[in-house]
DNA sequence: ACCGTAACACTAACGGTTAGTGTTTTGAAA
DNA sequence: TTTCAAAACACTAACCGTTAGTGTTACGGT
């Protein structure tokens, strides 16, 4: 079990990247529906046991790059400029993804998705996870346990900002709009020396965070 | 097309039902994942094309007062006492929900939905719907377009408050808290004439009641 | 009494997904 | 270098949810 930088680590990606990237490329030409896994697998040349062991199903390769984005917004809270406040960082951050949604190279692919109840729900199912993600990080940095209610309720809040976003006639500015909103949310829950509100804190759930 | 109260809806409505309480009886049985559409269509002795008839996948078995769940949103909006706060009429909705969820008949199924990805799943595309029907009813209630950002973000937050209350150790609790956060939001989506003014974050809670 | 229609049934299949099994490739230890 | 365990890959065959196609009843309105 040592580090494994080699040549087979290569082509693992190789073969995963030419898997993601003939799927995407049947996916619109041919829509999404119209295409199976065993085309995608005969056109990529390999089988479909192999397609499978690399994307957990079909949906998943069109969100191959989906990681990252929950990678990023964890990073977004770890690493900003100090003092800087968390949800500036996180509306920054936000303002940048629906940025890159609504430009040349992927607005194709986010309208095949809007077409697609399937694709649809996968995404919704994947902002689980990105908002368990990034609960995790606004936890740890206001020291708080990630079961905190306010914690999961502002992650969440913000993982719709870029759903809603999205769907809005002017996605930028709906995102001012809606970061508007939670930072009004944030201020309630986490009320900062400089806003004077004299209230204390959330009055369910919080505890501090373990070692 | 005249008003189809007669045998053939109570049969149907009789077939609705027997398959899925034996759905509901099996999957509790044996688990969800461990019973397949055949054994619950054969249990309830009926074909499964029939089965597929009244449900539209198996997932909707065990999601089957779904419809009423999203007109209770709905109603709440629009028969709550005249001059209520919306807000308030909605947090009142969701804690009741809230509360069922938790009661021992609804605690089982609930357990069941939790441990099953395919369940969770299906119950996050739910919400979809869901946010979109409260956005129709709360932008009628304000005369907006369905389409304001404003409107889709706060119909969007109330029905993230009943995932995130469930799955809290204090479910009220938690929704009084997440409820707190929503009705600041709404305070600068739609600043109230009783909040004008230098108000400090934190006073618009539920508390300042009166009529 | 009749007819249109909605409910139901049955057979086959489709498409995503997985199990089971065996083969090749690869990285590193001997 | 040789050897070896692990990992990637392939192949077959199936499982399971779901749907199409085709009938067959049973009901309600006329």
């Amino acid at each position: 079990m040592t580090v494994p930088t080699g040549r087979r680590e290569r082509k693992k990606a190789a073969t995963r990247r030419k898997i993601a990237d003939t799927a995407l490329r049947l996916f619109l030409e041919r829509g999404y529906g119209s295409v199976g896994i065993r085309d995608v697998a005969a056109e990529a040349d390999v089988a479909v046991t192999t397609l499978f062991s690399h994307f957990a199903s079909k949906e998943a390769l069109v969100f191959e790059q989906d990681e990252n984005f929950e990678h990023r917004l964890a990073q977004a809270v770890t690493d900003r400029a100090p003092r800087e406040p968390l949800v500036r960082a996180l509306r920054r951050e936000i303002q940048a993804m629906v940025r890159h949604c609504a430009s040349d190279s992927a607005a194709p692919v986010w309208r095949m998705i809007d077409e697609s109840p399937a694709l649809r729900q996968y995404e919704e199912s994947m902002r689980l996870r990105h908002a368990d993600s990034l609960t995790t990080a606004i936890a740890a940095d206001l020291g708080l346990s990630p079961a905190t209610t306010a914690c999961r309720t502002i992650a969440r809040f913000v993982i719709d900002s870029h759903a809603l976003a999205r769907e809005a006639a002017d996605p930028e500015a709906a995102v001012d709009e809606i970061f508007r909103m939670i930072e009004a949310a944030w201020e309630v829950a986490f009320p900062s020396r400089r806003a004077r509100g004299a209230v204390p804190p959330g009055s369910t759930g919080q505890r501090p965070a373990g070692p």
